[in-house]
RNA sequence: GGCGGUAUAGCUCAGGGGUUAGAGCACUCGGCUCAUAACCGAGGUGUCCCUGGUUCGAAUCCAGGUACCGCCA
């Protein structure tokens, strides 16, 4: 039964292109479960965006002497597009800029406001002494009162490991402008997280799919909740939505707050902008949706914790939710969270020079390959570390091996003796077993998919692969294309048919290459589809640009599908480039010289 | 520092109180030749991180330690 799913993977930060652990940890994994339940016939819709509020953009804008809007629009481009060139099917990617997102942002503040959940508290906070922003406890730093350590940060010393308060260091001064940071007084707004802990704790209780860490890590939270502040001292962000910070530049909402709401915010947009503005509570205010959240571990506590806790104090909602008479806003269903990929062993760190942006990768290598290495050996339920020599090898000895060696001499066994899809008389015992894995397969690999173990779903359906490898080698058709041209026709066609499942059992994974495969088959109409840019209108004659998709229009679907004879077959181009072993030479020097 | 997670073959990972610990890839040998020198079959591969405890029996459970990772920050 179809039942509505939403994909939220977790908004990259526009601070600087992404990397490949970026891709391993949000976004491979979100497009799988996006494009298998599409296939399965699901109404699916997979929203995110660019995060461009906070801090860091305002240091870097300080950096270049040109305005964070400049540096969000920079970055929020190439993410778009490397994210693009990945194949990721969003149905809105958009970002957190927008008056739309503001609106929806300003309309959770207030309602929780209203309801009680959000309070005002004094505190002593930190600012530039050049510019009057607001001044990060790890911007600042000063001498260890503890160690004596130099260069301790206002949050930790890491020589010590002692925590700190900005104001305990001796001689602090700010890490962007070298000044000493002046302190006063600042009222903030704060979530009052401990009001939902009563409500939490037996909503986590009750995540039985969740992964065991996951759900422990996050009971454990639950007792220990704090208010947290949602605002900040800063020009960079979401306004306070109170008459009494009208006009004001000097508090804005602090960039977590807003860019969690995003989820909500771009839903609302992909309905506006769909012709059906009301399109959106179809996923959000209906206890039939399956919510998936696809992030990397370091943003478990958002969306298990403070997220559902802003839904929770939301309910139906104000303006946005519609209120009394609405269901209330669904929780998370699934937490599909990642661990850390490295790089050649080391931390990923755009501040050291350690990385491998997303768009590099394309520039040189195509998506398919870096999908399968990204999922069959990504971070899914341990840190793994990326390197160049397992890049190579799992592409030319698994994706090319196995998979493109199977259609490459199915369709050119096709293609040098019949030119179709050669016709099938009697089936053998033989045929009917291999049809019959490959057709199982959809339920096998389906399940594995919906319950987010992807990296096992992705080895059954190569699995699949290599069964058929055996068949044909045991089956052995080019010797009978000859002698017994019948039996050899129906192999092929047997050999065709499961090669044009795989494609299906595959497209999730390797979007790209199944669709070339399904043309080089003959097919009509597009398999799956692949993400596209399109503009939405602002409402204030402006617009900016969106991910999106015509993914319904696609005619690929989560089946065992006959292959009709006759269709005609071409011949094979290969779906997949084999990597010379000197690439690892040449990506490591190149890594040499770029980084430090 | 506190809390949590992880540690199993060269690599990526399964498993899990009970005979000789598993899969794929890598590697070796054999076969095949339709296929991007690809494919098929067979085979070896391990102090299951360390120490101690519980137990008839621990890689598995418990405690402590070490290393790595995350959160608190």
């Amino acid at each position: 039964m179809p039942h509505p799913i939403l994909i939220a993977p977790a908004w990259p930060y526009a601070q600087g292109p992404r990397h490949i652990g970026h891709a391993a940890g949000f976004g491979v994994p979100a497009d799988i479960l996006a494009r298998y339940h599409r296939l399965a016939g699901h109404p699916v819709l997979m929203v995110s965006g660019t995060d461009e509020h906070g801090t860091p953009i305002t240091v870097a804008a300080d950096r270049e002497g040109i305005t964070p809007k400049a540096i969000a629009d920079r970055y929020s481009r190439v993410i778009a597009d490397d994210l693009r060139r990945l194949g990721m099917s969003y149905d809105c990617f958009t970002r957190t800029t927008t008056p739309n997102h503001q609106q929806v942002v300003q309309d959770v503040f207030r309602t929780l406001l209203d309801r009680g959940f959000i309070t005002r508290r004094t505190t002593l906070g930190a600012f530039s002494a050049s510019t009057g922003q607001t001044l990060p406890d790890r911007y600042i730093e000063g001498i260890c009162p503890h160690c004596g350590h130099p260069g301790a940060r206002g949050d930790q010393c890491e020589t010590c490991g002692r925590q700190l308060d900005p104001t305990d260091l001796i001689e602090p001064r700010s890490r962007i402008d070298g000044q000493p940071p002046v302190f006063r007084d600042t009222e903030h707004f704060f979530l009052d997280l401990p009001r939902f802990a009563g409500r939490l704790r037996p909503w986590i209780e009750a995540q039985t799919r969740w992964r065991a860490n996951v759900r422990s890590f996050s009971l454990n939270l639950v007792d220990e909740l704090q208010p947290r502040a949602i605002t900040r001292d800063i020009e960079w962000g979401v306004p306070i939505p109170l008459p009494e910070f009208e006009g004001r530049s000097d508090k804005r909402i602090y960039v977590w707050f807003d860019a969690v709401i995003g989820y909500l915010s771009a839903s609302v947009e992909w309905a506006a902008a769909s012709g059906d503005p009301e399109a959106w509570r179809g996923f959000w205010q209906n206890p039939d949706a399956r919510h998936y959240y696809v992030m990397a571990k370091d943003n478990i506590v958002f969306h298990t914790i403070i997220w559902p806790s802003m839904l929770l104090g939301y309910g139906s909602g104000g303006r946005v939710g519609g209120g009394a008479g609405r269901p209330p806003l669904e929780l998370p269903d699934d937490i599909v969270s990642s661990e850390f990929l490295t790089m050649e062993s080391r931390k990923f760190s755009s501040s050291r020079g350690v990385g491998l942006y997303v768009g590099d990768v394309l520039d040189r290598y195509d998506p398919d390959p870096l999908r399968y290495y990204l999922c069959a050996a990504g971070p899914e339920s341990q840190d793994t570390d990326f390197t160049w020599a397992e890049f190579v090898r799992r592409t030319n000895d698994e994706l090319v091996a196995t998979w493109g060696n199977l259609v490459s001499r199915t369709v050119s066994l096709a293609h040098r003796h019949f030119g179709q899809v050669p016709p099938r008389g009697e089936p053998t015992a033989a045929d009917r077993v291999v049809e019959a894995a490959v057709a199982a397969g959809y339920e096998r690999v389906g399940d594995l998919i919906a319950a987010a173990h992807l990296k096992a779903a992705l080895t059954e359906a190569m699995a699949l692969a290599a069964q058929v490898n055996q068949y044909l080698g045991e089956q052995e058709p080019w010797r009978l294309a000859a002698s017994d041209r019948p039996r050899a026709a129906t192999i092929l066609n047997v050999a065709l048919t499961c090669v044009d499942n795989l494609k299906v059992l595959l497209a999730p994974f390797l979007p790209f290459s199944s669709e070339a495969l399904h043309q080089q088959l003959g097919h009509a109409g597009v398999l799956t589809g692949q993400p596209r840019f399109a503009e939405h209108a602002d409402g204030d004659g402006r617009g900016h640009a969106v991910l999106t998709g015509d993914y319904a229009a696609a005619v690929g679907s989560w089946a065992w599908h006959p292959l009709a004879a006759g269709q005609p077959i071409a011949a094979p181009r290969p779906l997949f480039r084999k990597l010379d072993p000197a690439v690892v030479d040449q990506e490591l020097e190149r890594m040499a010289a770029t980084g430090s």
